[in-house]
DNA sequence: CTTTAATTAATCGCGCACGATTGAAAGTAG
DNA sequence: CTACTTTCAATCGTGCGCGATTAATTAAAG
């Protein structure tokens, strides 16, 4: 029936909406104490992983475009976390470079993060199936909604 | 490991955060014909169950306070959807009511949302025990982050 | 080489979320 | 009744997300 097909999406939205603030503000304990929000973390993140990416290739890993990535790549050059530099072949593209602050934070922040998991008791290893359940509907929103895209062309 | 636990939490919280972005996105398609964002949609949801109910109840329904309602509440009252009256019988509250407006476009709303679904082919029934897994997510963090504000006092 | 198209970061405007504070109103204690 | 506490909505400031547009640069086409 058509009204249970609504009442299942809406209730899944809000729950996945709900989770994603309440992990936030998990995050955010740990990352405060270093200024940082949950988004600066994840192009930390990105540039752990790979220094020197630009503007366009985090927002690729990150899955955001420049008019979220130009204002918070600015706060965080201006609070010492990376520089950003138009590229020398490219002058269209931004590269972005770990600073010497940023490279050496990796450790504690990481540590800030484990600690608060372990503080407050959450038994992570407890869903390990919820990550792979998840992002199976993240891929198949994902997919829905990129095709649709492309189909407008 | 404790690095597994923090690579697990990061992918999970990762996830999660990206699922609540593009379900958002999905429903956006449905609801911007109405000049509706999805916040908008969870408070007609509320009164749609039960109208006449207040700011903080609705805030207790959707997990939000008076900082986000109060704004969010007067743009929905400026679209018609609804009307803002203080309490008679406890001048602090702010009592909330459809307008007639508000009332006769559920159907519609919800048609719409059910038409995304279907043309989208988003196969929801594959995602019953999805909303499940993710609603134990949501309460383990809730009860963490309630019961840790709860020690403060 | 010149014109056109495509790519890229930046900009603009709006609507959340949310920590923090404020002021009004109601409840409570003495 | 008075003083204190609690409970409200409202306000303020900051940082996202994101649809839309702009300007600069590069690539492609003729």
């Amino acid at each position: 029936m058509q009204t249970d097909h609504i009442r299942l999406a809406n209730q899944l939205c809000f729950s996945v909406y709900n989770t994603s603030r309440l992990f936030t503000k998990f995050y955010q304990r740990a990352l405060s104490d270093f200024g940082l929000t949950y988004s600066q973390y994840l192009v930390l993140m990105a540039l752990w992983e790979e220094d020197g990416q630009t503007l366009h290739q985090i927002g690729d890993a990150l899955y955001l475009e420049s008019n979220t990535l130009t204002p918070l790549l600015r706060r965080m050059e201006d609070a010492g976390w990376l520089t950003r530099e138009k590229s020398t072949h490219d002058r269209r593209q931004l590269t972005v470079h770990l600073t010497a602050e940023g490279q050496k934070s990796q450790g504690p922040i990481q540590q800030a993060i484990a600690e608060c998991i372990g503080k407050e008791h959450l038994d992570i290893d407890q869903y390990n199936d919820t990550q792979e359940t998840i992002s199976q509907l993240e891929m198949a929103l994902r997919t829905l909604l990129t095709d649709e895209s492309k189909m407008e062309e």
